[in-house]
DNA sequence: AGTTGTACCTGTCTGC
DNA sequence: TGCAGACAGGTACAAC
């Protein structure tokens, strides 16, 4: 589910719960998700006061003094801010519960999410090897063309490898190269400096869109107070494979590329 | 080092 | 209506 506007979502969503409260208590369901939660969290977490909530790529850290409980949600994991008598579902997986009397609960049904520790002063392995923020002046075009020399993967995955450039997923790839006009199947190795050049400006534009709209709701993301993205309205190619291009009017074409289902228009993109 | 394929897991939708 | 199969917003990891 979640690309980086919809993390972005969540973490102003919970901000306003979680700042200056303290957890007074955790349950694991169901600890078994991606990684097992680590005792640290149910041991360590209880009595600390929250210093901020931050994102960093897709994932979500929770600031206490001894460290961050760091959370990513997969495809399907959504977190909620809810009274503390809601009765859990199948898939609430972790409760934080909170000295607001409110309970901070994380929802995958997938189990592709996590909930990590990260000690005070450490990078978790995970974020270690992460490219730029793409809303930060260290991501442009000229970054996006030095790092694609000699790739001959397709520009589309390129974008998606969260080495290059954090936060762009299936939906965002698909839109950035749609309104950058490049083929998603061109060799990221053989796009110019220019091209790049819009493709970095394009990534900026949409993502910054994105999360001004709340995201993007195609099934089932909510935003911590329940409310859906309205995105979905400004998408351009992704999931309409076979409509007309809204630009030229040709038949958007569809194929997988990296594994990942991808749509663009063969007129409009080169 | 870059690229490709596999794996993780459940809910929903499609077509027979 | 039932059911098998395809598909879904992500990413670590092994193998080449």
């Amino acid at each position: 589910m979640p690309e980086l506007p919809e993390v972005e979502t969540t973490r102003a969503g919970l901000a306003p719960h979680l700042l200056g409260r303290s957890v007074t208590g955790v349950t694991l369901r169901r600890p078994d998700l991606r990684w097992p939660i680590p005792a640290e969290v149910a041991e360590t977490l209880p009595g600390q006061r929250i210093l901020d909530v931050r994102r960093r790529a897709k994932y979500l850290l929770v600031d206490t003094a001894p460290g961050s409980a760091l959370l990513h949600l997969g495809m399907s994991g959504m977190l909620r801010v809810l009274p503390p008598e809601t009765p859990p579902g199948p898939h609430d997986h972790v409760d934080l519960r909170l000295d607001s009397g409110r309970v901070l609960r994380f929802t995958d049904p997938r189990r592709f999410g996590c909930l990590l520790w990260q000690p005070a002063g450490d990078t978790h392995p995970l974020l270690r090897e992460l490219g730029p923020e793409p809303l930060s002046d260290a991501f442009d075009g000229r970054h996006l063309f030095l790092r694609s020399r000699g790739r001959s993967a397709p520009v589309k995955a390129f974008l998606m490898d969260q080495a290059v450039v954090v936060g762009v997923g299936n939906i965002y790839a698909a839109e950035s190269l749609f309104h950058a006009g490049i083929s998603p199947l061109r060799a990221a190795g053989s796009v110019s400096p220019a091209r790049y050049g819009r493709l970095a400006e394009a990534v900026k534009a949409i993502l910054a869109r994105a999360i001004a709209r709340g995201g993007t709701t195609l099934r089932d993301f909510l935003s911590p107070d329940g409310a859906p993205g309205y995105f979905e309205q400004e998408l351009w190619v992704y999931g309409r494979g076979g409509e007309p291009c809204r630009t030229c009017g040709a038949r958007l074409r569809e194929a997988t590329i990296g594994q990942r289902a991808s749509v663009w228009c063969g007129r409009c993109q080169r």
